[in-house]
DNA sequence: AGCACA
């Protein structure tokens, strides 16, 4: 028997439906957001997001393996993202990356864009093309600008994927007097130690590196919640690269 | 609410 998948609607695929998507991010903010989040899971072919009346607040994220899309699901369901929960699915069908790697593509014909009987499609086509160049384009839906270009509502919190193993550590929630020199006391106790680096201009971070990952790892298991003073339990995870 | 393949 094939994968269970019990209490979906739908039968396991490698790509996931998400939609309540905030409709105010733009498409290169959410894909690059979208893959942010969903990179964790494994390996991710595609991403798939469009502006239309029909797709709007949706996207596609097609995955190398279905294993990565059941897990994404699973751990991501409901997540917060940009202010909504967003609500994942497996994709009904196959995508078609998918379905080219597989042999299986098979070219459907062009969708036909609601023929407006007999109306000059002359007209469309120009639309269209407009589309592809100008991201202001909003001619289709009325002439409100969009919100998504000024620039404070654009500005909506990015959540963040934790950064995979690495050997450099980020500390946070470091009391401000904190310096290099006291991380440094702490942090050389374990082997591979390299550098302790700190922003000025960010007090309560910091930055640690270690020869390797393994080294890291020990001493962020080492330290992790230690109190320099007892209000600032420090709070280690990996950088970001 | 809305399942595509820009």
């Amino acid at each position: 028997m094939a994968e269970m998948n019990v209490g979906s609607e739908v039968p396991v695929n490698n790509t996931i439906y998400i939609n309540n998507i905030n409709e105010k991010i733009k498409l290169d903010e959410l894909k690059k957001s979208l893959h942010a989040i969903f990179s964790q899971f494994g390996n991710i072919l595609e991403i798939l997001a469009f502006k239309t009346l029909k797709h709007k607040g949706q996207a596609w994220v097609v995955f190398e393996d279905a294993s990565s899309a059941s897990r994404a699901i699973q751990k991501m369901q409901n997540f917060p993202f940009h202010d909504k929960p967003m609500r994942i699915q497996y994709a009904r069908t196959k995508s078609d990356i998918i379905a080219k790697k597989d042999g299986t593509f098979v070219p459907r014909e062009k969708k036909k864009r609601h023929e407006e009987k007999g109306k000059k499609r002359k007209e469309h086509d120009a639309n269209q093309a407009a589309m592809g160049l100008n991201p202001a384009y909003n001619g289709a839906y009325g002439a409100a600008p969009q919100l998504s270009q000024i620039p404070y509502m654009a500005k909506s919190a990015v959540p963040e994927a934790p950064a995979p193993p690495n050997s450099i550590l980020f500390i946070e929630n470091l009391p401000h007097q904190t310096t290099p020199m006291m991380l440094q006391m702490l942090f050389c106790q374990y082997p591979g130690f390299k550098e302790v680096r700190m922003v000025e201009v960010r007090p309560g971070i910091a930055f640690v590196e270690y020869e390797n990952e393994a080294q890291s790892t020990q001493a962020m298991i080492g330290l992790q919640g230690f109190k320099i003073v007892p209000e600032n339990p420090m709070s280690i995870t990996y950088a970001k690269k």
